[in-house]
DNA sequence: CGATGTATTGACCAGCTTCAAGTAACGTGG
DNA sequence: CCACGTTACTTGAAGCTGGTCAATACATCG
């Protein structure tokens, strides 16, 4: 292992592109979406008074840093990311992929560093929610506080999957698995009779979350299309023509089951 | 990959050996133990009120099971047990080791299935609650929800960890990642002057942690071994004579960083 | 237009799995 | 007490999966 490992660089650009006024909770495009549990008026306005601003990351930059305390907390509104961790001589390993809904920061107390980075994939925006949003939350609505740890959970859940699929799947089953899981998450955002899905990630991005080296990559990506598993009809989009001969490449549990998210 | 795939035969029994009485939570040995953050008389009234029994399960059976909805909750007293997954075919991968003071169910909300599941390595003593208690927590002790939220990001963070070994690192760096992990988590729950840790893993229990097969396995120990960075005295004991220098070779952050955790 | 970064493929080889066989420890029944 | 079954541990040999190295193609961007 080891002669030469790819680098990751990334535009040390904590900063956002644009911090927008507040904005108003009620109106947010994704409370409405089916993908999302209603939520009441009372835990509503908790939300909102927890909220600082909204603001545009730009793609390829960082939103939470390795190692870094007291890191802010975020809801993703719109757009894609994914968490990391690497290894002191740039191994990196990439834990899951973040879309619009999931909630970012749960992993830090008051005080703690992170255990992993946060990065963009495409251009993202976010709500900014005040450092203390997550006592708070628990203190004074404790059914968001309920929430909050399925929702940790629920990302336990998805880290699972992936160490299952990296430990025990073959390199095709794997990249079969992944792909299938993030069009069936991805979907409900996207607008209906595309062809395919938006897909941001590059082939460093899926080598790195499956545990592959990118040129291994390759032949899973080219054994998959050749048996037109899968189809890439331009950079940044994906489509899979049948879901169902790809879950059974997986060996994957099909259809997957989706349950409706809280949202915070 | 899967010409031969290992079973794994589990007693089915999910009933406990032995009921116990009720047990008073504020004798409770855990409680005093320095690797766990005191907690206010309140909040352990709670915790005692919605305990509902002690139990000894026997090594080598079930706790939850994969699948199954509506499972019980614990709280592991005594003894190490392990979270899994399985694919259809029996490929199995550990996704983490439970020790003394870890929750267990926290991904069960009410009437969800379980992705994973639980069995023990020893004998094992639970304290058993509630069916309703995590919301009950939530609703009645914010603070006590508060940390139900921080063990399940904690679950999450040691699941990263092993996602992190076997996606990107070798196979004796993910050997020595983790034993001295289990080394380290364990050592705050034997005796002192020991020669080495009760280790009850099993050589294939390893191997499915790591994503190994039994037989390279084999190969890393008999590394490790040969350049005495462990020690085997007896069947169930592990030794590692000189940490740091494991963690050396595993890449890994050293010391470990150990917080005092929360414990319900 | 060169400079940079990503995608893609071939050739080679190492790390890991599989297959096979042998050893050691333990409990059971004759 | 010993033959026997069972289970875990251990090792060698052969071969496949997946990694490394290297070269080409193809974009985008100043």
């Amino acid at each position: 292992m080891l002669g030469h490992v790819e680098t990751h660089p990334v535009s040390n650009d904590a900063s956002p592109r644009s911090p927008l006024p507040h904005g108003d909770c009620a109106a947010c495009p994704l409370r409405g979406h089916p993908a999302f549990a209603p939520v009441g008026p009372d835990e509503l306005a908790l939300i909102q008074s927890l909220k600082r601003h909204e603001a545009v990351h730009p793609a390829g930059t960082a939103l939470l840093h390795e190692g870094e305390a007291d890191g802010p907390l975020y809801t993703l509104l719109s757009g894609w990311a994914f968490r990391y961790k690497t290894l002191a001589d740039g191994r990196r390993q990439i834990l899951d992929v973040l879309l619009p809904g999931d909630f970012i920061g749960l992993q830090q107390r008051m005080g703690e560093a992170n255990t992993h980075g946060v990065e963009t994939l495409t251009d993202v925006r976010v709500c900014r929610f005040a450092r203390d949003a997550l006592w708070r939350v628990h203190r004074e609505q404790p059914m968001l506080g309920y929430d909050l740890t399925w929702l940790a959970a629920h990302q336990d859940g998805l880290v699972s999957d992936n160490l299952l699929s990296v430990g025990r799947r073959t390199a095709s089953e794997r990249l079969a698995a992944l792909l299938l899981a993030l069009h069936e998450r991805a979907r409900p955002f996207e607008p209906p009779d595309e062809d395919g899905i938006l897909f941001p990630l590059t082939r460093q991005h899926l080598a790195d979350a499956l545990g592959l080296s990118r040129v291994h990559l390759h032949r899973a990506l080219r054994g998959l299309r050749q048996r037109d598993l899968l189809r890439w009809p331009s950079p940044q989009r994906l489509q899979l023509p049948d879901p169902a001969a790809l879950a059974r490449e997986a060996n994957l549990r099909w259809p997957l089951p989706l349950a409706r998210r809280p949202l915070i």
